[in-house]
DNA sequence: CGCCTAGTTGAAGTGTGTCAATGTCTGTGG
DNA sequence: CCACAGACATTGACACACTTCAACTAGGCG
């Protein structure tokens, strides 16, 4: 994993809180950290997208760690809606289980790197190592406030706002986004944002097109995307 | 708090998974582990309902436990919108900051007596204790369940399902469900329904209309409801 | 008992979903 | 390397669930 310098993560006031890295799990361990969670890990390389990691309703095995790619997980409903929870990316765990069963999918959206901890272990490290578990602890934290954000996009924003925060996400990830050419790389297609902002293909082609219209981005094919004015996008996002 | 009996919880396929009591985290704890948590707890009565109990964006210095009463979490945006994350209950925790504030607001819904759990106190004892922060990870795998659930409700529901889903919640817990009665006690006004569900009272009040005309309940007053057809509102919560 | 807040109902407006047609990429095979 | 095919993206027209605004009604607490 990248970043094993060691550090002293764990500050008092920020448990549950932001141990920060920006939620990066791999920023945070320390090199034996490191060392023993390698010990349990088995690596997954899967080298295309659009390949299925785990199925929905699946027996949870093991938790998952991104070292190289994005993944997503989605919710399918009975007729063919699907809700995706998350676009996950290196330094991200998923994995997530009810009752011994993934409650979502996972399928790859680029060629990725997975460590990969089988849960009996994995929980046993965890016991014998309470500075490792308050760093997973910290991560689910992490994880948690990604979700209620997302909650309020769901819940309160218009599509346009939806899209210009979810276009936002990106320029923090210089895996996608080139800073000196402001172009976004998005490695998933329409269909796969509209299932993610809670809504369908053809109202993101509309907001894209408004915001290329209103100026503040500029496309190059579906897949690439220039940020011209970030102020208005940032607005765009906020009000 | 309640329900103190030793308990092997700690099964190994269920690591990031459910510890189970329906994620309660009182539910699973030791006797021992009881007493070290009361050890640095203080606790938090607070009479009445509407109380603040923290606000969005102050100092975090404590987690809370709920032991008796609800509680309700909310983010309040610039303008006047309003998303309420979630409604607390006995055995829930809440807290949850980042960078050392809260990013949301705290307020009973209910008179509640609260467990105050300091932060630098508590991660010290999490990490004095694995097995006791181990149940901490399990729960709060749980809370991330539950806000993706909610995300699929908010993203794929209509309001008439939303509310169907929300009142079925009620059912699983006897302090506000009559069982024998088959009657609801609504602890919170149409407003804060309508902040969860992403809609509005208005909306609340007429999906209600609906459900009542349909037959599947019956009101008694705005916060009274009892439930006369069952698996119709279990439809109307899946279909 | 009366005031005030909260809830309900009605009518009108709108953002977004749906269906359909057209346009554009991408990757494969000739 | 180019051409083709199928999938994907975009655009347009229309429908409708939901919001908004307004008036009215019912609870609940002093």
């Amino acid at each position: 994993m990248n970043g094993p310098q060691q550090r002293s993560a764990i500050l008092p006031t920020r448990l549950y809180g932001d141990a920060d890295g920006g939620g990066r799990l791999d920023a945070v361990l320390s090199a034996e950290d490191l060392r023993r969670l390698e010990g349990i890990a088995s690596v997954l390389e899967l080298p295309a997208r659009d390949r299925l990691i785990y199925d929905q309703g699946q027996a949870a095995e093991a938790l998952y760690f991104i070292q190289r790619g994005m993944v997503a997980t989605s919710v399918h409903d009975g007729d063919g809606s699907r809700q995706i929870l998350g676009f996950l990316r290196s330094g991200d765990l998923f994995g997530l289980a009810e009752q011994g069963h993934y409650i979502s999918a996972a399928r790859t959206l680029t060629p990725v790197r997975l460590f990969c901890f089988p849960l009996a272990p994995l929980q046993k490290l965890l016991l014998t190592d309470a500075r490792l578990q308050l760093h997973f602890l910290t991560k689910a934290a992490h994880d948690l406030r990604v979700a209620q954000r997302q909650l309020i996009v769901l819940g309160r924003y218009s599509v346009h706002r939806r899209l210009a925060s979810f276009l936002l996400e990106f320029l923090r990830h210089d895996d996608v986004y080139d800073v000196t050419e402001q172009c976004i790389r998005l490695p998933m297609s329409r269909a796969d944002m509209a299932d993610y902002l809670a809504t369908t293909p053809e109202s993101v082609a509309r907001a894209m097109a408004a915001m290329e219209h209103e100026g503040m981005i500029r496309r190059y094919g579906p897949k690439s995307i220039r940020v011209l004015d970030l102020p208005a996008l940032i607005r765009a996002a906020t009000v």
